[in-house]
DNA sequence: CGCGTTTACGCCTCACGTAAACATC
DNA sequence: GATGTTTACGTGAGGCGTAAACGCG
């Protein structure tokens, strides 16, 4: 039984496959698989059960899982009460919304990376969905998403809450940027495509309003939605304080609506069983530098 | 880091020298030394500071070693946990002193042969002050001494108490056996070597008594031992329950003496950093089995 | 047939022991 | 010179990736 072995079974168990945990371990597919073969001949049990179409774990290999873990975070504590470098080490990777991305994801790495040098925090940039299914693949570490997670397997710690605004340019809501049903019958809604924490809230708000909506321009950029807003060729929601920069600019309009959107709670996400040293790291740097949403610097 | 490289180091910090160590492992010393490099490099950090003579402990070292001995030990229950077999395994070098190897050995190894029937319980039979160097040394796990130890690092626990009697045969000390100071200057006392812990109770019993003994006949086997006193070569001591034993077939006569010889209380003996899941189970066993000093059975 | 896992194979690194060298006392 | 540790070196096992094969849906 070897370390490499075991670290090997913790990420083929935690993992949507093998490939994956492959993957994250930099190591071809079959050598995981001789690893983890090797560590069952030397343990005298089979921790998976490979009859299916992919390998899942044995009564044996759930009771083996938690002792795994805390073995491979005892050595990574060894390794590090001699490191003596107090802070951490190893490679994070952590999903992101675009909306994050573009705003406090720089102020996030910067402080990890003056708190935690030897920390490589590797962002992944995606939709809400496409992050919660990574984090419960074993693709990502972590991710920040809009909503607390339902999965029991994943824990969510709350880390702030965005309001958004709907708004127009002057062309197409008016000077005045009164609310109005027609401008939702005539004028696309520009919104990411759905899985995003985003579309939900515009889902909700739709419902409350029960509007129907002709057509959206579903667009998977941020950016580029902002800048088809302010081209006029839909109305949408921005981040409040976006909205209110870009109004002050007078390239926009904010539109007053009843209800108003709903706010978006984000919560920094990872797997229940995950206890890595970096993670507790990880929540206090995103808490320090996520004052949420201040509008991006191309703005 | 593997765990190998820190089975290495925990036994060359724990024995007295590289070898040592090397032995305990089956490995060369070579090899050993190899590894500790490479546990070094993988960690950055000298542990042993090799200028002197021998290697030592640097103070990193003297950190880092309760840190692998846990991470060893957790690998074990690790280990353990899967294997299943309730019992335990492992080898482990007991030491004893004659006394004990020819009368409750052979209970002790069948009896953790029976609930232990991994547990490979390797006697080692010396005098008890050797005993007690090799276990300091790390060439032996334990060992049943008379006496607790006064070393900081060795922990002692009580198994029981055992009686000496002084006997002879009928020949020297006559067919009523009585007591007379005469005796000890006529005829030589046939004892083990010094460094046994049955000498040391013989030199405090001259002391009280404030006998000058002119000449001892020192043999290093208790059968011997026994076989010499039949043969009236001299005065000894020997088990109460042997004494009485020898007494009742009328090959020897136990002298009264006053005072009497005092008791020896023997103990188990081990590292006090050495936690291994086997030391209680081997406790438990010499608990178990240890009535003590019953004659073996070629008496 | 796609996806996930294992087998086959060649390559190369790594870990071992023997033996010699080195260092300290 | 005795003891303790490291270096040199030849050997063999083991871990790696590529690519092909297998097996389940």
């Amino acid at each position: 039984m070897t370390l490499k072995q075991l670290e090997a079974f913790y990420w083929a168990a935690t993992c949507a496959n093998f490939a994956m945990a492959a993957e994250r371990l930099h190591l071809s597919t079959s050598s995981l698989s001789k690893r983890l073969v090797e560590l069952e001949e030397s343990v005298g049990v089979r921790l998976f059960d490979r009859t299916g179409h992919k390998a899942v774990l044995t009564v044996a290999g759930e009771r083996f899982l938690p002792h795994a873990g805390a073995l491979l975070q005892s050595a990574e504590a060894t390794r590090r009460a001699l490191g003596q470098d107090t802070g951490l080490s190893g490679r994070c990777l952590l999903g992101v919304g675009e909306l994050c991305a573009l705003t406090w994801l720089p102020r996030l790495l910067a402080h990890t990376r003056q708190h935690h040098p030897d920390l490589r925090l590797e962002p992944h940039v995606d939709i809400g969905r496409v992050l919660g299914e990574r984090l419960r693949n074993g693709e990502l570490d972590c991710a920040v998403i809009a909503g607390r997670s339902s999965h029991p397997s994943i824990v969510s710690h709350t880390i702030g809450q965005t309001h958004f605004a709907w708004v127009g340019s002057p062309s197409v809501v008016g000077r005045k940027a009164e609310y109005r049903e027609k401008l939702f019958e005539e004028h696309p809604i520009v919104t990411l495509p759905t899985g995003a924490g985003t579309t939900k809230i515009l889902d909700e708000w739709l419902m409350a309003k029960n509007l129907d909506v002709p057509h959206r321009l579903i667009c998977n950029s941020w950016g580029a939605i902002a800048g088809l807003l302010i081209g006029g060729l839909g109305i949408g929601f921005l981040p409040e304080i976006w909205a209110r920069s870009l109004a002050r600019k007078g390239v926009l309009r904010v539109l007053r609506t009843e209800p108003s959107l709903a706010p978006l709670t984000y919560t920094l996400q990872r797997r229940r069983n995950d206890d890595r040293s970096f993670q507790p790291a990880i929540l206090a740097s995103v808490l320090a530098s996520a004052d949420f949403m201040t509008p991006p610097r191309l703005l």
